[in-house]
DNA sequence: CCCGCAATCGGACATAGTGTCCGATATAAT
DNA sequence: ATTATATCGGACACTATGTCCGATTGCGGG
């Protein structure tokens, strides 16, 4: 039984190395052309696949963009877990934070184009598609509201509703990434996070 | 040659009143379920006239929804235009603008949803849109960046670079507007124009 | 009323892409 | 060699887009 057992492991390592390689190519030309204008030809063509053998991995083009989504969750949780770990002081983590969501996008800005495309196909009734994004989005909506009752304990933040404050400070990420994402000559970005990250905490007013 | 004459404006006012019928109804399908997911024989059944006569007033589907951004960039204006008039402290100026904003959203909520699916159609090459989009960000930047430049004169709100100053303003509001366009159960729009208000100008510390 | 003109309609057509299905092929294990 | 499994490649049915064009409709002028 060992070998069978072996031959098994094998095939699934080839399997997810193969599926992996389609999602890899799909994360990318869907950032770049959005989720609906690049055929399914294309994408199997330049993983190197068939393209009925897509669909074997794959029941369609949603499930194909949702495990794309998934793969981008887990390594934004990777960045983030990285960075948190590193700071303990309220306004540093925000500062990680921020830092690590600009990091994902700059590191890959189809990353992020690949988000907001993606509320397109939410608007189309995607309701998988749309769970994926809804866990990304309280993956991130619960560090900064940890992070904020934190500062609020630390007497470093003003005291707010703290799921007030959570969408406020994801708003300002969420519009940095937006406009950052569109932009062809971004900020550096230990800059951009430096901006945000005190335009957070100090707002306008003198 | 009078009558002549009158005949054509008639013309062209019956033309006009079924080509914002398309687009009207074009607004609301592309808000509600995206820019590729609404066959134009929809579109055109909805607004009562042949597939083939929708092609006569608009060369593709991007020039349609080209058109339907125009129709939106043209009711934002007005809107922002009449509560301009009303506030002249930057704070208050301020304000009105996200009140504006988020008056637009609340009165059709299918409108920021069309303007963020839209940035999909400018991801896949659509020029012609991304221009209408960057005249809607174009004005509402001019708004912000007066409002802030006045602010620091009247030595209401803190010096930075204006340009960086009026893209973090920007992104707040963005992402207000991005946040409310998907909330099932979104805040009275008093309270949340306060609210993005008061962070934009207070932020986090104390 | 009739006629001419312009706009619109309705349908056919070619094309592109999606998802399904299946026989042929390739590969690995026994 | 045989068997089992995964993949390939292509055919198929279907949907939607944009183009084209003859038929129909509506309006204005004589």
């Amino acid at each position: 039984m060992p070998a069978r057992r072996s031959s098994d492991d094998l095939k699934g390592v080839i399997r997810d190395f193969r599926r992996d390689q389609v999602i890899e190519v799909a994360r990318r030309l869907f950032g770049e052309r959005g989720t609906t204008e690049v055929p399914m030809d294309e994408i199997a063509a330049e993983a190197g696949v068939a393209r009925s053998t897509v669909y074997v991995y794959f029941a369609s083009r949603d499930e194909l963009l949702r495990a794309c989504l998934k793969q981008m969750h887990d390594q934004l949780r990777e960045t983030i877990a990285a960075q948190w770990e590193r700071d303990v002081e309220p306004d540093r983590r925000l500062r990680s934070l921020v830092d690590g969501m600009l990091e994902r996008l700059d590191d890959n800005p189809a990353f992020f184009r690949l988000a907001l495309v993606t509320q397109e196909a939410v608007t189309q009734g995607g309701a998988a598609v749309g769970s994926e994004l809804a866990l990304i989005g309280l993956d991130v909506a619960r560090l900064i509201s940890d992070l904020y009752v934190e500062g609020v304990s630390r007497g470093m933040f003003r005291s707010m509703d703290p799921d007030r404050a959570t969408a406020l400070i994801g708003q300002q990420i969420y519009g940095a990434m937006s406009v950052r994402a569109g932009d062809v000559a971004p900020l550096p970005r230990a800059e951009a996070v430096d901006e945000v990250t005190d335009f957070l905490l100090r707002g306008l007013a003198v």
